[in-house]
DNA sequence: AGCACGCCGACT
DNA sequence: GTCGGCGTGCTC
C-alpha cells in the first residue's frame, strides 16, 4: 500500500468539527509519519497551523481538495495503538473531542503548542500606505517598538479585530510571520524577597528615635532580620515565619528596604520515604482466599474484574501488596488509584518502601517538568509501579497486569471538566487492551460495582474479619432534636461535648468530623431575614474568622471564592440587625477550645491546609499526639490510621442526607461507616458518637451497625423502583450563559432539539426528560445555569443522539450560551 | 473556534 | 460613493 494521505484530528478543535481530515502525505515525510503520530498541518480558510493527530493512513483520500502535512513531531511523543484507541473511545464515550482526550493522557510539556509571532520586515511603511486604518498604523508602531509580538498578545491589547489589520500589513509585506513552539512555563509563579538596604537604614527607618533598642514596627523589623538573616525568602515561608501580613511587606518595599522577585517555584508535593527491608505479610484465610483467585486471574493475562469488598481494617492493603507483588514478579505493570485526600506520605510510604524506586506517583500537584519525567520514566519501563489520583490511570506502563482502584466508590474518580471520564471506565478499557485485571476495592463499594459483582460481572472477594484482635468502635447516636442553645444551632451536643471531656481526661485523641468549613454557615438580617447573598452566585456567604481570633471576619463564598466585609447594614432592609447562623469548622474549634481549655487543637480544611506541606504538616502532628483533638472536613477521614484515637464525633450527619441528588444515601452511608472505621483500629477500645436530627433514619442506624449488606439491599430496591442508577443511565445537559433570557431561550431550543430528534430519528431509545430547570445553584460566577436531566439507556445510537446535539449547539457558542454534556454525572 | 464572504448604516 | 459593522457557513 502506498502511504499517499493520511486522516488526521485536529487538536485545538472544538467538538463540532472534531473529525478527521484527510491531508497529503509528502513523499519525504512518508519513512516518519505512522498512526499516532502528531504532526503540523494547515487548517481553515487562513491556513493557520495547528497540531493534528495520525489516525488512519490510507492510499486514497476521500475528499478532493487536500492540503499536504507540514511536518511530524518525534516519534517520542506519539501514541501507541492502545492510546489511539483509547482517545476514540473516550470521544465516544464522553462526546469530548480528540484533543481533550490527549491532554488528559500525556503530559502537557510533551505536547507543545504553536504560537503566531509577529515582526517588522526590511520593508519599511511609505508615508501613505494605502488600506492601511490607523489601528493597523498603531499595531505598526507597537511591533517596532517591541521587535516582536504574539498574535494573543497583540490581540489582548488591540482588540479582535488586529488579526485582519495583521494579515494586511502582512500581505503587504511590512510584517512577518513565524510559528514558534510555545512551551507552557512549568512551576507556579510566587513573589520571594530579600534585603534591598543596609541594616543601619532599616534600624534607622523601623526603631523609635527616642529608645533604639524598641522597634516601632516590630513587624517589619521582624521581616527585615529574618530576611537579613535567611537571604532570599518565599513569600509563604516569610509570612508564616514573622507572622507579618502583605501590607507590612508592602511598606517595606516602598521604604526601599526590602526588594520583591517573581519566581517560578515547583513545588515538591511529597517526600518519598526510602526503601526499607521488605515486610513479610502474612495473610490470613479470607485474605489468601482472595489474593490466590488475583493471581490466578493476573496469570491468566485475559481481561478481568474484581471487587476487594473488606470492613474497615480487614487488611484489604495486605492483599494489594501481596498481589502486586505477585503481578510484577511475573514482569507485568500496576496501576493504583486512590482519591486525592488519600494521597498522604503514609499512604506513599506503603507502597515506597516496598519497591522503592519502581514507583512512579502521579497527582495534581505535579509541576509539568516533574510530569513529563515521571511520564518518559514509565514509558521506559523504569518505573512499573504507578500510584496516583485519577488521572494515573493513563500512564502509560509497560506490559499492564492490574489496575488497583482505591476507594472504588469515590466520586473523585469521575472528571468534571471535559473529558468528563470516569478512571474506572478507563481502567476497564485498558485492561481488556492489555488482558489485565480491574481491581476495585473498598468498604463501601458503589451500589453499581456490588451489583456487578453479585451479579457475577466482577469477582467477588469478602473479607470480614478485621485485622488483628480490633473491634468495630461502640458507636452512640445522639439525638440533636432537642439540643438548642440560645435559639442558634449548637454544634456540640450534651453526649458528645461528654465524652470529649472523658476522652481528654484521659489523655486520648480525638477526631471530629464536620463537612462544612468556616465560622458561620451563613449571616442574615434579623428584620427581613434575607440571608447575605454572593453577589456573582446564588447562594449564601459563609462567614470566615481570622486566623488564630473568633471575630473580625469576612464573608466568603464557596462557589466562586470572592471575599467581603460584613456589610453594616442588611442590603435588602437597612436594618442593623444581622445575625451569623449555623456552625462551620471554625466555630467548632472556637467552642472546643472553650470546653476544653487546656487541650490542643487542630483544624484540618482547605483553609488551613493551601499548601501540600501544611496539609502533611497537620498529620504528622496529630500522629505524633503533639495535638489531642482533630477537626476536620471530608480530609480527616481518609488513609491514615491514628492509633490512639478512641473518639470519633459526627457533627452533623444529616447534613449530607437530603441533598437533591439519588446518590446523598450512598455517600452518607460511605462517609459515616469510614468516620466511624477511624476510632479504635489499636487495641483500644474506640467511641463513636453520631449527632443527628434523624435517628431513626435507616441509612445512619446501617452505618452505625456498618451494616453494608442491609444498605445495599435497601438502597438497590429503592434505585430499582424510582429507575435511577445503575437501572438507568442519567445525561444531565447543562446550558450556560451570562444572560438570563438567552439562557432561558437557549434551554428550550436544546429541550425541542432533543425532543424532535428522540422521536423523528431514534423513536426506540427510551427517554424520560426532566427539565429544562434552573441548576441547584442557578447562579455561579456571574453566569447563569439551566439543566436538562434525561434519563436513558446508554448506547452507541443513544450517545450519537447526544453528540448530535451537542454538535449542533456547540456551533452556538459564539453566543456565549454553552451546552456541555455530562454522562451519569457525580453530582446532580 | 477562526476566518471569509456577504449585505446594510455613518462617514471622507 | 466607501469603510466597516457582525450575521451565515465552512474548515481536509
Amino acid at each position: 500500500m502506498d502511504k499517499n494521505y493520511a486522516k488526521v484530528y485536529i487538536l485545538d478543535a472544538p467538538y463540532c468539527i472534531d473529525r478527521a481530515y484527510d491531508y497529503f502525505l509528502p513523499p519525504d515525510l512518508r519513512d516518519f509519519v505512522n498512526v499516532g503520530n502528531f504532526v503540523t498541518v494547515p487548517f481553515g480558510n487562513g491556513n493557520k497551523r495547528y497540531m493534528a493527530l495520525v489516525s488512519e493512513i490510507c492510499e486514497k483520500a476521500d475528499y478532493s481538495n487536500v492540503k499536504p502535512i507540514i511536518s511530524v513531531c518525534p516519534p517520542e511523543v506519539a501514541l501507541d495503538s492502545e492510546m489511539l484507541k483509547l482517545c476514540k473511545f473516550m470521544k465516544d464515550t464522553t462526546l469530548c473531542t480528540y484533543g481533550d482526550a490527549v491532554h488528559t493522557m500525556l503530559p502537557s510539556a510533551a505536547m507543545s503548542r504553536f504560537e503566531e509571532f509577529f515582526s517588522l520586515t526590511a520593508k519599511s511603511l511609505p508615508d501613505n500606505p494605502k488600506g492601511l486604518d490607523t489601528q493597523a498604523l498603531f499595531i505598526y508602531e507597537y511591533l517596532k517598538g517591541r521587535k516582536k509580538a504574539s498574535l494573543s498578545n497583540i490581540k489582548a491589547k488591540f482588540g479582535a479585530s488586529a488579526a485582519q489589520k495583521l494579515k494586511k500589513l502582512k500581505d503587504g509585506g511590512f510584517i512577518a510571520q513565524e510559528l514558534e513552539v510555545k512551551t507552557s512555563e512549568a512551576g507556579i509563579e510566587t513573589l520571594s524577597y530579600s534585603v534591598s538596604a543596609t541594616e543601619d537604614l532599616a534600624r534607622s527607618e523601623l526603631f523609635s528615635k527616642s529608645d533604639p533598642n524598641v522597634p516601632k514596627a516590630p513587624k517589619c523589623w521582624a521581616v527585615f532580620s529574618t530576611l537579613l538573616e535567611n537571604g532570599e525568602m518565599s513569600e509563604d515561608d516569610l509570612l508564616k515565619a514573622t507572622k507579618a501580613t502583605k501590607v507590612q511587606l508592602k511598606s517595606l518595599i516602598a521604604k526601599g528596604l526590602i526588594k520583591a522577585k517573581k519566581s517560578i517555584s515547583y513545588r515538591i508535593p511529597y517526600e518519598v520515604p526510602e526503601k526499607s527491608e521488605k515486610r513479610e505479610i502474612t495473610l490470613n484465610d479470607e485474605q489468601q482466599n482472595a489474593y490466590e483467585a488475583l493471581c490466578e486471574m493476573v496469570a491468566l493475562k485475559k481481561p478481568s474484574a474484581a471487587l476487594l469488598y473488606g470492613v474497615t481494617g480487614s487488611g484489604k492493603t495486605s492483599v494489594m501488596l501481596k498481589t502486586i507483588d505477585y503481578a510484577l514478579s511475573q514482569n507485568r505493570g500496576v496501576i493504583i488509584l486512590v482519591p486525592e485526600i488519600a494521597l498522604t506520605p503514609q499512604t506513599l510510604g506503603i507502597f515506597c518502601s516496598r519497591y522503592g524506586d519502581r514507583v512512579a506517583v502521579i497527582h495534581s500537584g505535579l509541576s509539568h517538568g516533574e510530569r513529563a519525567d515521571t511520564h518518559k520514566l514509565i514509558k521506559d519501563g523504569r518505573a512499573d509501579v504507578v500510584i496516583g489520583t485519577r488521572s494515573a490511570v493513563f500512564a502509560p506502563v509497560k506490559n499492564l497486569g492490574m489496575i488497583i482502584i482505591d476507594e472504588e466508590q469515590e466520586h473523585t474518580y469521575k472528571s468534571d471538566q471535559n473529558p468528563k471520564y470516569h478512571a474506572r471506565d478507563i481502567a476497564r478499557f485498558r485492561c481488556a487492551e492489555n488482558g489485565a485485571v480491574m481491581l476495585l476495592a473498598s468498604a463501601t463499594p458503589s451500589v453499581e460495582s456490588y451489583l456487578k459483582a453479585k451479579d457475577g460481572k466482577y469477582k467477588l472477594l469478602r473479607l470480614t474479619k478485621r485485622y488483628g484482635n480490633a473491634t468495630l468502635p461502640q458507636v452512640i447516636v445522639s439525638d440533636m432534636r432537642h439540643e438548642t442553645r440560645t435559639g442558634n444551632v449548637t454544634p456540640l451536643g450534651e453526649t458528645l461535648a461528654r465524652a470529649l471531656i472523658d476522652n481528654q481526661n484521659e489523655k486520648e485523641q480525638a477526631i471530629l468530623f464536620l463537612n462544612r468549613r468556616g465560622y458561620n454557615h451563613f449571616a442574615s438580617c434579623r428584620a427581613c431575614g434575607n440571608a447575605i447573598v454572593c453577589p456573582r452566585c446564588s447562594v449564601s456567604m459563609t462567614y470566615h474568622t481570622k486566623k488564630g481570633t473568633y471575630d473580625d471576619g469576612t464573608l466568603i463564598c464557596h462557589w466562586c471564592g470572592m471575599r467581603m466585609t460584613v456589610p453594616q447594614k442588611c442590603p435588602d432592609c437597612g436594618s442593623e440587625h444581622i445575625s451569623f447562623m449555623g456552625y462551620g469548622t471554625q466555630r467548632v474549634e472556637h467552642e472546643i477550645s472553650e470546653l476544653l481549655p487546656g487541650s490542643k487543637i487542630l483544624r484540618m480544611d482547605t483553609d488551613t491546609t493551601a499548601t501540600k506541606s501544611s496539609y502533611n504538616e497537620l498529620l504528622g502532628k496529630f500522629r505524633k499526639h503533639e495535638a489531642d483533638l482533630l477537626i476536620g472536613t471530608q480530609m480527616v477521614t481518609k488513609g491514615h490510621d491514628f492509633p490512639e484515637v478512641t473518639l470519633v464525633g459526627v457533627l452533623s450527619a444529616d447534613s449530607s442526607l437530603y441533598l437533591d441528588d439519588y446518590r446523598a444515601g450512598e455517600r452518607t452511608f460511605a462517609m459515616l461507616t469510614q468516620v466511624i472505621g477511624r476510632a479504635g483500629r489499636a487495641d483500644k477500645p474506640g467511641f463513636a458518637v453520631i449527632q443527628t436530627i434523624n435517628p431513626d433514619n435507616d441509612i445512619i442506624k446501617l452505618a452505625c451497625a456498618q451494616d453494608y449488606d442491609s444498605f445495599f439491599e435497601r438502597e438497590i430496591a429503592l434505585r430499582k423502583v424510582l429507575e435511577f442508577p445503575p437501572y438507568c443511565d442519567i445525561a444531565l445537559l447543562t446550558i450556560v450563559s451570562s444572560n438570563e433570557t438567552e439562557l432561558a431561550m437557549a434551554a428550550k431550543r436544546v429541550y425541542d432539539e432533543f425532543r424532535i430528534l428522540a422521536t423523528k430519528d431514534y423513536p426506540d431509545l427510551p427517554f424520560v426528560v426532566f427539565g429544562p430547570f434552573e441548576a441547584p445553584v442557578y447562579k455561579v460566577d456571574e453566569k447563569y445555569r439551566m439543566r436538562l436531566v434525561i434519563k436513558c439507556k446508554l448506547s452507541v445510537k443513544c450517545r450519537e443522539l447526544f453528540s448530535r446535539i451537542l454538535t449542533k449547539y456547540g456551533i452556538e457558542a459564539k453566543s456565549k450560551t454553552t451546552l456541555s454534556i455530562d454522562f451519569n454525572p457525580t453530582n446532580l
